[in-house]
This record gives C-alpha cells, sequence and structure tokens, in this order.
DNA sequence: TATTAAAATATCGCTTGCGATATAAATTAT
DNA sequence: ATAATTTATATCGCAAGCGATATTTTAATA
C-alpha cells in the first residue's frame, strides 16, 4: 500500500501511546487503596526522593508544564498529602513539602510496583536482556525530544 | 536503597508515559498544519483503512472506551472529519464514515511520518534491530495488559 | 535609580481519558 | 409473546495535559 507508514501498525508512537495507557491502567487498583492518581504518584515520588522542592524542579522532574503541576500539587494539597509555601529567599518560588500524610505514604506504596510487576510477569520481552535494553530505547527517545 | 522501586528511575511506566507525550508533542505541529489533534489522528488512520466502522469497533482498534471515541467523534463530526449514521441493519450501531474532507486529509498526511521521523533521527537506539525489538517489546505489553 | 527583561507560578479554555451510569435496541429465555 | 439480559452508544463528572496568557518577584541594564 502507499500509505504503509499512515497504517497504525507501523507506527511506534500509537503503540507507546497504547502501552502507557494500559501500564497506567494497571496501576490504578493500587494507587486507588492510596487514594491517588498516576501522576500524583509521580510527584509523591519525586518528593520521596528529596522533600521541599520548588514547583519548577518537579515539573521538570517530570517533563511536565508548570499549567499540568500547578493544578495538579493543588489538589493534592487538598487532600493533605503535601503543603506549598513560599520560598522565604526567593518569593517567586512556591516550595513543594510531604504532609506527614505524604510521607507516611511511601511504606504504602512500597509493595505497588511488585504489584504492576507481577500484571507484567507474562511479558518475555521484558525478561532477562529485554528490559534494559527497552528502558535504554526509551531513555533514548526522552533525551532526545526531551 | 531500602525502596529501589519506588524510585522515579527504575520505573517502566514513567519512561513509557513521558516518551509517549513527548512523542506525540513531536506530531503535533505538523497535525496542527491539518488541523486535527493527534487522536483524531489515530481515528483517522483506522478509517483510511476501512471506511464506515462502527464506533466500537474503532475503539477497540484504538484500546480506548466509547465514552473516549464517542465525544472525540462528535468533535470531529463537527470539523466536518467524519458523519455518523445508524446502521440500518442494527439500530443499535453507529457507523462512523469519512467524508470528503475526512479522505482528503489522507494525501496531506502522507508526509507526516516521515516528519517525526525526523526529529527522532538522533536516536541511535532505534537504529537496526533496535526498532523492531521495541515494537516487539512495546506488543508484548499490549497483549498482556489490553 | 529607574527601566527593562527574565524567571516562577498561576489562570483560562479546550481536548482527552476514564469510572460510573443511563438509554435504547437487539437477543435470549421463560 | 413477554420479560430478562446483553449489546452498543451516549451522558456526566472529574483529573490530566497543554497552548496561550497574566501576575508577581527577581535580576539585569541603561
Amino acid at each position: 500500500m502507499a500509505h504503509g507508514q499512515l497504517l497504525l501498525d507501523n507506527q511506534l508512537c500509537f503503540r507507546l501511546y497504547t502501552a502507557s495507557r494500559l501500564i497506567t491502567q494497571a496501576y490504578t487498583p493500587f494507587l486507588d487503596q492510596l487514594g491517588i492518581t498516576y501522576p500524583q504518584y509521580l510527584v509523591l515520588m519525586v518528593l520521596w526522593e528529596k522533600d521541599a522542592q520548588p514547583v519548577n524542579d518537579i515539573a521538570k522532574r517530570l517533563y511536565l508544564e508548570t499549567n499540568t503541576v500547578t493544578p495538579l500539587l493543588k489538589r493534592m494539597e487538598a487532600s493533605g498529602l503535601v503543603e506549598r509555601l513560599r520560598d522565604a529567599g526567593d518569593g517567586r518560588k512556591v516550595l513543594v513539602r510531604l504532609t506527614a500524610a505524604g510521607k507516611a505514604l511511601e511504606g504504602r506504596a512500597a509493595s505497588v510496583p511488585e504489584g504492576v510487576a507481577g500484571k507484567l510477569a507474562p511479558c518475555r520481552s521484558l525478561q532477562a536482556a529485554g528490559a534494559p535494553q527497552l528502558f535504554a530505547a526509551l531513555d533514548d527517545i526522552i533525551s532526545t525530544l526531551g
């Protein structure tokens, strides 16, 4: 066919788009138990790694824009996971800090990755050398476009 | 680290999520010229391959729910790309058909894939055996979870 | 110092994506 | 044939994403 490249089956982006949505869906039952969404889980991972970061640092770490992250953080503040404080030194910055509830979620989230891994266990492509190669390819795409 | 699996850098899902968004963003300037969004482009590819399909077939092909696809199709109908008709044989079904404008976009979209491929050209992981392996891994994930 | 430019966050409007639920038509069972 | 069930779409509400733009604060410059 003349438009082979226009076929869904030939497209990398559609595969990434679909795989991404399906894996995010695989997280949902686990994250529901914690009362959080997948993007909120990402923000928490960033803060568990290093607490009290400005909005922009969190956004950059997640390759998101502040117009996505600001409302996300406000919802997380409303649900008691983080607090947002003006930076004393630089009045433009807003520092995001975990609350006690936000910190406490880290322990409860510890089993989430293996729960999702269990669902992915039948994927033979992810065994052995497969996963590192996949990681490398995705990192390559991200660093090229990001 | 005790929570190694909870580190962003160790997670497959975050890589997929980010790579997917970044590649979709790479499509945007090309699709803007056609006046369509990425999900609309996906619907069009499905219909270019086989015209006049029921909503459910389109949804299944894209691994989406009808509650996502119905409003999407309505927007595409409003912008004149498709028309929606009750199936005469089975009154539950709605057949989606390309308009002349929708068909005409196929030719103009022909150069989109290579435009995006150009942006991805620096990705050495996608050269040679890399792309087929990546495709296979993503297909594996999709068929396992989908 | 006064002005301008840059940086950090936030607001607005719109499209997706999806869980839950509703509606209508066709199929199956009684 | 009538009722119960299944199938196919659609509606509703909410959380993301993101382009465009506004606001506030800091830094740079004239």
